[in-house]
DNA sequence: TTCAACACGTGAGAC
DNA sequence: TGTCTCACGTGTTGA
């Protein structure tokens, strides 16, 4: 109950980093007899709370010479000025990304995508008619998993058999502050050849899977 | 001495914004007799903790909402992405201002300065041999009253007779991120006729003006 | 059981 | 004087 009275007192105001880590009984081993249990479980109680203080104090001291123009030092200040900074270097890295890094010219909701019926790159026919090559641009708020999170999305794109109807040919993807563009190249994969002619599937549905694929992704994009 | 433990706990570790503001002692009146005076400045001070302890919770609160992908929510944890995060964000913003914003390729000290020996915009003739136009490009941390230190600065650079050899002709600003990026317009000042024809000053050192401008400038740069 | 994280009331320095 | 901020040890809770 407040009975002790740490002698370190460390109130210069003056925020350096320096703190406890002093003097003190080092070396405690857990006691044998029962009478001393408690005045040990205080003690390192109180030892794991100075430490932890002293955790949290650092970070405060590293705060403090991380921002600029920083008028008043006291620990609400800090995180005010913090919270203000993040939002001001938030900003402006979107601000800045919007006019030099677009590459591809999204919706609102910054997905975008692109599509050709010619022939891809290594001039083979995928043998959709009117849709073989799909380009995915989106930039959004980076997190762990994205890329594998877009491929499912992708992979989730199944037509009436249950069959995949997309796949990813290359992804490509570069994080600047905390955001991140993705650009992904895909490939509508032929209808099962099932019935008919093999170079069928004149009604292959490319509008369609474009449409699917667009809300699918857009549940990637809005999650989180 | 810990003898009234609150009531409300609140450890739900919910990490909510919401806190005490509870049924409390509302609308206390300092009482008038002498033994009353302790517990009352103890109640005071106690509420004025609670206050101190709800403004520092609601910062980290805040944080904790513009702050992605926090895997633990602990203050710790929340002060350590936030120095991770401005860290992050701070060197997107030079790296994206390197690659978009170069107005003027300068040293590495961001201090970038071009001169012209011609004839200024509109027409007039300093009358300064040599050297009659500078502009001076430099980039860095944003802090209050920095155009002032730099005009300062300039006006400053002096000759031998105590007067000043530059006058600011034309100022430009722009912040992005809290970095300032800054645009000077110089005019070197003619030496003063004192001896010799009125079109003289052949002699006029426009080198040395440059390379005190530079040092003058340079200390500007570095400080703080 | 121990451990980690928290809110609390309090003593004390600074302004 | 009073107000503000801080470190401290403690009680408590969930894992």
């Amino acid at each position: 109950m407040h009975l002790v009275q740490a002698g370190c007192r460390n109130t210069s105001r003056g925020y350096s980093m320096q703190n406890g880590l002093d003097r003190r009984l080092t070396s405690i081993t857990k006691p044998k007899l029962k009478a001393d249990a408690k005045p040990f479980a205080a003690f390192k109680h109180s030892e794991a709370e100075r430490i932890r203080r002293m955790r949290i104090n650092g970070q405060y001291a590293t705060l403090r010479t991380i921002l600029p123009n920083l008028i008043k030092m006291d620990k609400a200040s800090v995180l005010a000025e913090t919270i203000r900074r993040v939002r001001e270097l938030k900003k402006a890295v979107e601000e800045v990304e919007a006019v030099c890094c677009t590459v591809v010219p999204g919706g609102e909701d910054g997905l975008s995508l692109e599509y050709s019926g010619g022939v891809e790159e290594d001039g083979q026919d995928s043998g959709a008619a009117g849709l073989v090559f799909i380009k995915v641009a989106l930039s959004l708020e980076d997190r762990p998993g994205l890329m594998l999170e877009l491929i499912n999305a992708v992979k989730s794109v199944k037509g009436a058999g249950g069959v995949g109807l997309i796949r990813v040919v290359k992804a490509e993807m570069v994080t600047v502050g905390g955001r991140t563009k993705t650009l992904l190249w895909l490939q509508p994969m032929p209808p099962p050849a099932s019935s008919g002619s093999s170079s069928g599937s004149g009604d292959y549905d490319g509008e369609g899977v474009l449409v699917m694929l667009r809300r699918t992704l857009r549940v990637v994009l809005v999650k989180k």
